[in-house]
DNA sequence: ACTTAATTTTATCTTTTGGTAAAATATATC
DNA sequence: GATATATTTTACCAAAAGATAAAATTAAGT
């Protein structure tokens, strides 16, 4: 898990590459992923100020300065870890298509949004508590890329609603909605283990909880 | 906003009271209050790691040692704040009743939810933030105390369920998707004001969103 | 007004934490 | 195998943060 590529997020300085320095050996790709998934995991429990480059240190199974190495500062690290995160995330909702119909569409994106929750909780965490806490680093991607993508697919749902293929529903809500259910499932982990000691991990839940999803916001929305 | 009365979170020492000294003085009262409201909006941001004493005293316009005479620790100042939120989170679903029909009872449930989202929406994320923090606190209260509510009724739902009155929803999941749906306007509105502009505190926004929530949902799990 | 108890402030201590410097070690290239 | 470069370790620092002690101030009860 570490993609990232031209995000819509400050890249990092970045000052080799260009300049001529070799980089990217294996170790360093290694010790970058180690990282990165290390500080996801620690983000996702303290939230960005209360992790620390210690625990992520211990996590990764290095000593902090061999981390500040990879990392310039821990602000660098958080930096990273979105960038990472908000890329898969955003991914689902580009596709929608408003060629198709949008009993397939919807259900497709619903079924990708609950897949990135079952495959990346604790990323998910990370980026609810980021919200949470009001969006501190992500604020202007809030406000500029995401607002956008989000306006151009309502605009494909407010079409499906004209064509009377959807019921008469605000885009802007059906989106939140989809969003709200299924993250849900990654953020809450906690809460739903402890309610019905489930989890996404285990297969036979993973499908009751994507089709009950699916059926109830289904019939909710279609004609 | 400062109930909390034998809550199902171990209790504050509280040594007086029985003792003799006397207590609550008004002077009392307003301070507690006040600094239960700025660590509210603390914690809210910066989770319970991430939140400073001397913030908190800050925006609660005290000094920090001040502010330690009224909680003996930042965990029990944390404590505190969630016994008061638990309390109001927990109160709605308490009053879910299968004699009533489950078209009223589950509209009236969703309508209290989001009521506590417009009013409590710095509670709403303090409580978030616990969660997706893994619960460190609030674990075991989830594991009895909610865990038991959530059965009781989830067996109500069934009822309604079983007695033909409700299609065939999983209690459990519906539960869990009123809560996602709901919470979401408080817990992430920051995303929310960033791609409508909007808020729950605008009248017509707050009800708008209320409709729309209950006739997709309500349309999706009525007979 | 005076005394006692409650509240607030000032000064301070210790631990934690993000970060640096520089030496030591490993890796790659010739 | 020598040399240069990349990586890791050790030792350390300054600021932040939770907490305490004790003095100073304010409020309450008589």
């Amino acid at each position: 898990m570490t993609l990232n590529q031209g995000f819509p997020l400050p890249a990092e300085p970045d000052a080799d590459r260009a300049g001529g320095k070799r980089r990217d050996s294996r170790i360093q790709v290694r010790n970058r992923e180690k990282i990165l998934d290390a500080a996801t995991e620690i983000f996702s429990m303290y939230g960005r100020r209360g992790a620390t480059l210690d625990l992520i240190a211990e996590k990764a199974a290095m000593s902090k300065p061999n981390l500040l190495y990879y990392f310039p500062s821990k602000e660098e690290l958080y930096l990273a870890v979105l960038r990472d995160i908000l890329e898969i995330w955003l991914q689902p909702l580009k596709e929608l298509d408003e060629r198709e119909s949008p009993e397939r569409e919807i259900s497709a994106y619903i079924d990708q949004k609950i897949r990135f929750s079952q495959l990346y909780p604790t990323a998910s965490r990370v980026f609810a508590n980021e919200i949470v806490a009001g969006a501190p680093v992500l604020k202007p991607v809030l406000d500029s890329y995401l607002r956008d993508i989000v306006k151009k697919k309502a605009r494909v749902i407010r079409k499906w609603v004209k064509r009377g293929e959807l019921a008469d529903v605000d885009p802007y809500h059906l989106i939140m909605m989809i969003w709200a259910v299924t993250q849900h499932y990654a953020d809450f982990a906690v809460q739903i283990d402890s309610l019905l000691g489930k989890s996404l991990d285990d297969g036979r839940f993973y499908n009751q909880t994507r089709k009950h999803i699916k059926r109830i916001l289904m019939r909710g929305i279609l004609k």
